[in-house]
RNA sequence: GCUGCUGUAGCUCAGUGGUAGAGCGCGUCAUUGGUAAUGACGAGGUCGGGAGUUCAAUCCUCCCCAGCAGCACCA
């Protein structure tokens, strides 16, 4: 007998052997039918799996979501896989995990047919809809590692085999069967058959290439993707959330609202329409006052530098496949013959800031006066990323930092990362964003001692602990192996509107360029001293937070960073010379004020600058001018509200006027 | 960079081996209207670029470019 504690405390004697299931059975029906799984010992399990030694048991229903999700996804994989090989025989299975919201499964078509397409995906949805009617058991059994390298040759399975020959010998694994017909290596848990499924609680979305265990020299596979819930009801709110998100992607916005374009002449470059460039410069002047409230000096750098000030950074041995560079020569102009000789020197353009700051401090003697030394750019950097990455502002091959690098001694360092937490902080809440921090440690390859490494944690760590930010509730943790080459990343992560979340700022503590780039101070003894480097963003790019700002808002600003923040409209021509008044008088408060005076209806004027998304729509007619009145109608909201010219442009002013200075 | 898909008017898209079409937008005219589309008329396109097949290519084939989704990458 074996002694199985629950939940609440209570204990019962049971055979060994006996399953969660009979246990649940035994506690009532109601029980019974509505669990799906167990966690024994904390560990999620099969509901049909043996117990053999006393544990703690807790069953698993579908009110415990965040399981009975994993399990749903992670059976839906293994139905997709099993529905791919039913339809299309000499299709081989790889993997097939459970993701954020539903699963994927990585397979490789048959020679004879090539690559799954979308037109594939309605009849494997079709099958697996099958599968899960026939509520087919879903059995575990343990193998010794031999017999299943050797079961999946005899399959043609050569990735299962393969993956099988790499887990350590003697090693039992474990596999489900589905029925008796079908089964893939699995570590499960799974529920305990197909039944338990929801048929109308997936969709298949998506077939793409991913390479076999993540390896650009690998084969390409076909990874077909699907979305995954618990009932329909949940499969249908997911579809809408998705359609949110897509009525808020920036490229259609930027596009509606006319803030930018991108062509192929300049892919990966931004062209910005006077729109979107307003929200850059407001954004530029409300990053210029936090930095010179908060000590910096703002500097400008050359964009082309010699190749030889790369080799001594670092840069040109590791990263020159991602920079432009160019010769340093004047071109060939005659019609016939190369444009470029090949024996010039090479220059490139900057992918980063931090050299040409470097060599900024190292003009002059500092002394550990000096100390910190906050330089400060709106840093235009160029970067070649690969074609495949580039994606709307996101990724982009052109950008401008909001970069600064802090020039400091030692026992500065903790003060100086508290200091920018604050000020992250303050920032992202201003934009209505709340944040998690993580601490990406060191990576494979790096430059520096391990015991500089091991400061260099431990001073990000202490400053964020001390600033009360590493807990829970600003989802702390940290992330092994992620770290850049020259130093660990203090990282936060915005969560938006909608809750995605996007990496943007960071401040990272480096040793290395210092020392590479021969920076010194003198310090108290006259002796001289490496300063350590803190590299730090807050929005990361302007680009690429213009970018998060516009899905995050869903186009519609605040008011402070609305390209348009009103728009006077007419009733009746009669009111054109009012309408040319008021328009003065708001553009002379400093509002972003338009005058509609076209010749069109009040609905049609009224849709056109909702659709616009302008904060604010002042309608003029006769009344409002011979009252000396406006009738705003916010965005929004349907109504209006009466108010005189004066009350409008007081209001108005507050709400343009940022908040950091409100 | 890899796999798949896509590229037709400013935008969203339809269409065909015999030199192109809609809606919106744009222009002109009429209309002066009270809070999400007034009506009529009109002007726009070497159908992403190059080569090939064909009597004839926007359509078929090949190459290139870009975009989209995913992968890989992201100092």
């Amino acid at each position: 007998m074996i002694r199985v504690t629950l939940p609440d405390g209570s204990a019962r004697e049971v055979a060994r052997g006996t399953t969660p299931a009979d246990i649940a059975a035994a506690i009532g029906p109601g029980l019974a039918k509505a669990a799906i799984a167990a966690r024994v010992d904390g560990e999620l399990r099969d509901i049909m799996r043996p117990i053999e030694a006393d544990a703690q048991l807790a069953l698993v229903t579908n009110r415990d979501e965040a399981d009975a999700l994993e399990l749903a996804r992670h059976d839906f994989a293994h139905i997709l896989a099993e529905a791919v090989q039913a339809l299309f025989p000499g299709t081989q299975i790889t993997f097939g995990p459970s993701t954020d919201d539903g699963f994927y499964y990585d397979v490789m078509a048959p020679a004879s047919r090539g690559p799954f397409t979308m037109d594939d995906l309605p009849a494997i949805e079709e099958q697996m809809r099958a599968i899960i009617r026939a509520d087919k058991p879903l059995r575990r059994e343990v193998m010794a590692r031999d017999t299943l390298i050797a079961t999946w040759q005899n399959a043609r399975e050569s990735f299962k085999a393969e993956w099988a020959a790499e887990l350590p010998e003697g090693q039992e694994l474990s596999v489900y069967w589905s029925g008796d017909d079908w089964m893939d290596m699995c570590r499960g848990p799974h529920l305990a058959s197909t039944g338990k499924l929801d048929p109308a609680a997936f969709q298949l979305t998506r077939v793409a290439g991913a390479y076999w265990r993540g390896d650009q020299k690998n084969p390409q596979l076909s990874r077909i993707y699907g979305t995954g819930w618990l009932n329909k009801k949940q499969l249908d709110a997911h579809l809408v959330r998705l359609e949110e998100a897509a009525k808020r992607d920036h490229r259609r916005l930027g596009q509606d609202m006319d803030l930018f374009h991108l062509q192929q002449e300049a892919h990966g470059s931004v062209f910005w329409h006077p729109n979107g460039y307003l929200i850059w410069r407001e954004l530029e002047s409300y990053m210029r006052r936090a930095i010179d409230n908060a000590g910096y000096k703002e500097v400008k750098t050359p964009q082309v530098m010699d190749a030889r000030q790369w080799e001594q950074s670092g840069h040109w041995g590791k990263y020159r496949a991602n920079m432009f560079v160019i010769p340093d020569e004047v071109p060939n102009v005659d019609d016939e013959g190369p444009v470029i000789s090949g024996d010039a020197d090479w220059m490139a353009l900057k992918p980063m800031n931090c050299p040409a700051h470097v060599l900024i401090f190292r003009q002059g003697i500092k002394s550990y006066r000096d100390l910190p030394l906050r330089i400060y750019e709106n840093g235009c950097c160029h970067r070649n990323e690969p074609h495949g990455a580039l994606h709307g502002l996101m990724r982009v091959r052109q950008f401008t930092q909001d970069d600064a690098h802090i020039f400091c001694r030692e026992d500065q360092i903790v003060a100086e990362v508290q200091d920018f937490c604050a000020l992250a902080d303050r920032i992202y809440k201003e934009f209505g964003f709340t944040y998690s921090i993580k601490l990406a440690l060191r990576p494979e390859q790096r430059f520096g001692s391990d015991a500089d490494w091991d400061k260099a944690e431990n001073e990000l760590r202490d400053a964020v602990v001390h600033a009360g930010l590493a807990t829970e509730e600003f989802g702390w943790e940290e992330l092994p192996g992620e770290g850049a080459f020259y130093a660990p990343k203090l990282e936060w992560h915005l969560t938006d509107a909608i809750g995605r979340t996007w990496q943007v700022g960071t401040i990272q503590s480096d040793r290395v360029l210092p020392e590479r780039l021969d920076a010194s101070y003198v310090g108290e003894d006259g002796a001289r001293h490496r300063p350590v480097m803190l590299h730090r963003a807050i929005f990361g790019s302007y680009e690429r937070f213009i970018g998060i700002l516009i899905e995050h808002y869903a186009g519609r600003f605040p008011v402070w960073l609305a390209p348009v923040q009103a728009v006077v409209a007419t009733i009746t021509s009669e009111a054109d010379g009012y309408a040319h008044d008021v328009t003065a008088k708001l553009k002379a408060a400093g509002i972003r004020v338009e005058a509609d005076t076209r010749n069109e209806k009040i609905n049609y004027k009224v849709r056109e600058h909702s659709v616009a998304k302008v904060p604010h729509l002042l309608v003029v007619g006769m009344r409002e001018a011979e009252e000396g009145k406006v009738a705003i109608r916010s965005l929004g909201s349907d109504g209006q509200r009466i108010m005189t010219l004066e009350e409008a442009i007081a209001m108005l002013s507050h709400e343009a006027t940022p908040p950091d200075i409100r």
